[in-house]
DNA sequence: AACATTATGTAAGACCGTCTAACATTGCAG
DNA sequence: CTGCAATGTTAGACGGTCTTACATAATGTT
């Protein structure tokens, strides 16, 4: 007869499945709360287990939060793939709606865009793509293969399609920040995130199709 | 006679200004590590003081990181005020150095980054600006009065150069933000962020005179 | 079944950082 | 010069990370 520290009695010793209840804990906590504030120990309570529990699983905090992303980062690479089969390859339309579904994900998830975005983000997708095609896990090298398909059917063929899908992608990166942090709703009240990505990305494929002298 | 707690014979109770030296110290310290490692108490360290002397400067962490965002926020206004008085007023170049100015004062901040354009930021920011007129700090209103001469010269009556500004900095805080967290290392090696500014703030702006079309 | 081995859980606690409370020292106002 | 306000100190409550030693369960071997 031991203690059992915890509530009930029919409560097995061992949890099962303790490191995907772990993982989705995080992520709820994350949700209500922000990454910053989250604390192993929550996530353990959240699991009903003890705070040393979590520490069979993952070798520390960060390990956690990476486990978090990454199933961000394969959600992500699925929801581009979707926009891509619902649209007409190589198309602006195309290019757009990736452009907005991408926006929609990010600022969806406003409270992992450091988890995913920041430092450990990078790092965690080239774990990912080790190895293999560059851009795998992403969904990055879906938007390069639209921009690629588009350069051939405008004849542009001394343009860069990887140098253009990544001026698009920093454009949405960064209009997703502007969201996520009310930077937009503060400076420009009202105004509507996908209407502006949408005309960006028209003005920005027509001024690259116009002019050599912009470079 | 007391235990005087740190070294020296010398050094008078009172430190003097440690409010302004902790902001220093902090500065340097999350120069060094990062914001996200840094601890009040390290400061203090630095300082010379007790674990407990900066609560009697700042309520609490977040208010010593309040104050060097702050900093950070009039360095930005000087910076693009300077670069503004060095090019000629509404020109496509001094929109295009206005760009190159802020990637580079981000980037080179890219420990404060966090600290600066994520939540934090914006509320002080907003705190910073406010019961004035609207973009005082930041220097985003020197960016707003440029695109609308911009405007002007061009004969673009019926654009918003608030929206157009507003677009502009999205693709510099975007590109800023991928430089920073290396995916434009990873994903493009040895290719130059200045150079992808300039052309698809070119690009863009070619694209804005050009079309009707595109919204 | 009996046993060893491995996986997974618990309890206790070292360590560190935030922030508070009570007390000490100093500068300054009257 | 006296007393208050400002600013520093020590002690410690509190909470989170992560480690160590031990407990229990699952699994495989014979």
């Amino acid at each position: 007869m031991t203690a059992r520290g915890r509530a009930s009695k029919n409560r097995p010793y061992h949890h099962g499945n303790l490191r995907d209840a772990l993982i989705v804990a995080a992520a709820e906590l994350i949700q209500e709360s922000g990454s910053e504030d989250f604390a192993m120990i929550e996530a353990a309570r959240k699991a009903n287990v003890s705070s040393a529990a979590p520490y069979r699983h993952f070798r520390e905090k960060d390990d956690l939060l990476r486990a978090v992303s990454e199933l961000g980062f394969f959600d992500l690479a699925r929801h581009m793939l979707a926009i891509r089969s619902s649209c007409q390859p190589g198309s602006v339309a195309c290019i757009v709606a990736m452009g907005k579904g991408y926006v929609r994900f990010v600022t969806e998830r406003a409270a992992f865009f450091d988890l995913m975005w920041g430092d450990r983000g990078v790092q965690l997708m080239a774990e990912l793509d080790e190895g293999d095609s560059q851009f795998r896990v992403t969904g990055f090298n879906v938007l390069v293969e639209e921009v690629e398909l588009w350069c051939e059917h405008e004849g542009l063929g001394d343009t860069d399609p990887l140098d253009l899908a990544m001026k698009l992608w920093a454009m949405a990166m960064g209009l997703s920040h502007l969201v996520i942090n009310h930077y937009l709703e503060r400076f420009n009240p009202g105004v509507d995130a996908y209407q502006m990505l949408e005309s960006s990305t028209h003005a920005f494929l027509q001024g690259v199709k116009q002019g050599r002298e912009a470079n």
